[in-house]
DNA sequence: GTCTTGGATATTTTT
DNA sequence: TATCCAAGAC
């Protein structure tokens, strides 16, 4: 049994109200570095410890990752480890991501709501192959309706839980249309393929929940305790998802922080957790405002900061901790000053303060920043490490051995038949796919069916017959081999038999990277196959869908990080650069044309500031060449609202060439507050340029908290509302 | 089946 | 400017 007192021992009393709190709804407002991981652990051992049964509790995340850091810390405080084994009924707390609940879901209730369960699940590059497909299909242009971005709205919808016919009906222009009648034609697809995309998974679970009362009614029974972290990125789905299943109980614990909300782009919507209350008047809220991270310093930088974003909750972090030093603001010269001056600052931190190079960190918005940053340390001599998901499943060889296995478990899947019916090449030519597909056009049959009666298929030589034949034969084979459930062995299997490793062997050369990738996979099944004794084919290619591995991206080996903003979110550093603080740069251009969008960006700056725990650097270049031209930059509104008493700004840009341990040029503020543009020179009538919009008259000029916005109706480019800060507007005459 | 070339395109990224 | 992708050449 596992001792109440023990579990809450170490804890503040605002973090102990929160893990203590057991029935009814809870909102954890926990600032950054507040402790919220220990909170969210100890509060599921809690409840544990007070006899309710372990199954009934379920915790949702985001990330692989962080599901899988809560079951290490929960088991570790409950004195045994957290199975899972990627099912709905087993007996530990469920700590998972919402696409794996909803696929548990999905699978487990699968008969009833009338799914085949061994669909496949399409990730991002099948589901812009399908687009693609239907664009096709309907005879529209790839140019007008480009695959990124129509799936990007369909996904939108889905995730608003906006179905095909219902989006269909709602909307009226020609773009719109027509991405409707893309979206059915999609959907269609996806059926075809016996398959669901990410979206689906959530979208079908409340769908399902809808139609099958009693099937909802037994969830709710089920997870009487549900726990929702990083609740300020989720989207409309997740938050019909969730509180569907919590209204019986309603014994519903939100986590967030509002503040720290920067996935918008992809539905997040921060509405949820500044409404939580609303939702539920009768909410216990505990804040958790004590940062164990930074020094006071950056956290009253991050602070001020943030004060100026409205969409939010008032919140006053606040720290025991020491002073610390003032952040540094380095303007520089251009990009390479920049990065050399960043390089030099952490050179000596590491020589000097000793501080280790994995204590440090550099961020930027847009990882195009990162090519100038990584010449200097390079040249420097100084490790590092990039932080970009290295995408394992992403790549082509495990992409190739994981279709084949997905073509033996779901036949109707004919994205990766497709994928793998010629790879390794056997003699199955991109014409005899067409005759295949017309052939199961025109008899109504699928491809896999089309391949299986190959003979009759006009249009093809009898040698390519064959070729078609024999691999039916093989795949056959490897489905009889699949029935005993051992997923190491049949992996092995394809791969050899298939050709698919002397393939590998014959084009990887002397490095023989790729097969040792499919080598990893092949133990990772291995894994699998010790971990569920009971376990299937299906239900591993259920589980491996939904991997990423950003987890794959720790341990940097004593090296400083490199990484963009929202990668950064949930680490910390000793020191922590910031680059690039500059308009168009961070806040972004694509940005600065709503409130609420500036209002992200200030929060991922405020995520960046949040990171360090002794030192902050923040840079900004005068001078920027972006896609081959050097452009004069303006610099970051953000900059400007930090505390002047917490920065020191060192200016390099008035240093004369002279740069070598110049870091003496002490600026005052005015010289952040000269390059921002004068807005006084505005007003109604005035005619304008702007870079990308040209010539335009400003229609109506209005103050909009502390910026000023103003609709301006241009020749060509039509009406348009810039807030003045942020447009890089020139007064014409 | 692989190499070449032209054209478009250029945030952030998890599941 | 650089990179990615699709379509065409060998």
């Amino acid at each position: 049994m596992i001792d109440a007192a023990e579990i809450l021992s170490d804890l503040t009393e605002p973090q102990r109200q929160a893990a203590t709190h057991t029935d009814g709804p809870l909102l954890i407002v926990a600032g950054a570095g507040s402790g919220k991981t220990r909170v969210i652990t100890r509060r599921v051992a809690y409840l544990v410890s007070l006899g309710i049964p372990p199954s009934s509790v379920c915790a949702i995340t985001f990330t692989n990752k962080a599901a899988g850091e809560m079951k290490e810390r929960v088991g570790k405080i409950m004195g045994r480890p957290v199975r899972d084994f990627g099912r709905l009924d087993q007996a530990w707390p469920m700590v998972c991501t919402f696409h794996s609940l909803c696929l548990r879901v999905l699978r487990h209730y699968a008969p009833m709501i009338g799914l085949p369960s061994n669909f496949s699940i399409f990730d991002s590059s099948d589901q812009s192959k399908l687009v693609k497909e239907a664009t096709k299909i309907l005879e529209l242009s790839s140019t007008n309706f480009p695959a990124g971005k129509v799936h990007h709205t369909i996904s939108g919808q889905k995730n608003q839980l906006i179905t095909a016919a219902a989006y269909a009906q709602s909307v009226g222009d020609f773009y719109q249309r027509n991405v409707a009648r893309i979206y059915i034609k999609y959907d269609e697809l996806l059926k075809q393929n016996n398959a669901l995309d990410f979206d689906d998974l959530l979208l079908k679970c409340v769908l399902a929940f809808r139609s099958h009362p009693p099937m909802l009614a037994e969830l709710q029974e089920r997870f009487q305790y549900l726990l929702i972290d990083e609740y300020q990125d989720t989207n409309h789905a997740q938050y019909i998802l969730a509180h569907a299943l919590a209204q019986k109980h309603r014994n519903i614990c939100v986590v967030g922080d509002p503040d720290q909300s920067i996935y918008a782009w992809r539905g997040a919507d921060i509405r949820n957790i500044l409404h939580f209350e609303q939702d539920y008047p009768d909410a216990k809220v505990v804040k958790l405002e004590q940062n164990y991270r930074s020094t006071k310093t950056i956290l009253a930088v991050a602070s001020k900061l943030i004060a100026s974003n409205k969409q939010r909750r008032e919140k006053s972090l606040w720290t025991e901790n020491e002073q610390g030093e003032k952040v540094k603001v380095i303007l520089c010269q251009d990009e390479h000053d920049e990065a050399a001056t960043v390089a030099r600052m952490m050179k000596e931190l590491h020589d000097q303060q000793n501080i280790g190079w994995n204590g440090m960190a550099v961020f930027y918005r847009i990882n195009a920043l990162s090519r100038v940053m990584e010449d200097a340390l390079r040249r420097a001599g100084m490790p590092y490490v990039m932080a970009r998901g290295v995408e394992f499943y992403n790549r082509k060889e495990i992409k190739d051995v994981l279709s084949y296995l997905r073509v033996i478990a779901n036949p109707a899947d004919e994205v990766s038949l497709d994928r793998i019916a010629n790879m390794p090449t056997r003699g199955i030519s991109d014409g005899s796919i067409k005759s295949l597909q017309g052939f199961g056009v025109s008899n109504g049959v699928g491809l896999w069916e089309s391949f299986t009666r190959a003979d009759q298929v006009p249009g093809m030589t009898t040698r390519a017959q064959g070729s078609v034949l024999k691999f039916v034969g093989l795949i056959e084979s490897f489905r009889a081999k699949a029935q005993a459930g051992d997923v190491r062995a049949l992996m092995e299997d394809v791969i050899r038999r298939s050709g698919y490793e002397e393939y590998l062997r014959k084009i990887g050369g002397d490095e023989l990277e790729e097969l040792a990738n499919v080598n990893e996979l092949i133990s990772s099944a291995a894994e699998y196959d010790s971990e569920h004794p009971e376990g299937s084919l299906e239900d591993y290619l259920a589980g491996v869908s939904l991997m990423s591995d950003t987890d794959h991206l720790k341990d940097n080996g004593g090296a400083i990080t490199m990484m963009t903003l929202h990668a950064a979110k949930g680490l910390e550093f000793p020191v922590v650069a910031m680059i690039g603080l500059e308009e168009g740069c961070l806040p972004h251009s694509r940005a600065r044309e709503s409130e609420s969008e500036m209002e992200e960006e200030r929060r991922l700056c405020f995520v960046g500031i949040t990171r360090a725990e002794q030192r902050l650097i923040m840079t900004k270049a005068l001078y920027r060449t972006i896609r081959g031209l050097r452009e004069r930059t303006v610099t970051s509104p953000f900059l400007t609202e930090l505390p002047a008493d917490d920065v020191e700004v060192f200016d390099r840009t008035k240093l004369g060439g002279l740069d070598r341990g110049a870091s003496s040029g002490y600026g005052s503020d005015d010289d952040i507050d000269d390059a921002l543009p004068n807005k006084s020179q505005f007003k109604r009538g005035q005619l304008v340029r702007h870079p990308q919009f040209g010539i335009g008259k400003i229609a109506e000029i209005s103050e909009v908290g502390s910026h000023t916005r103003a609709v301006i109706e241009f020749k060509n480019a039509g009406r348009k509302t810039l807030i003045l800060q942020y447009a890089r507007l020139e007064a014409v005459g």
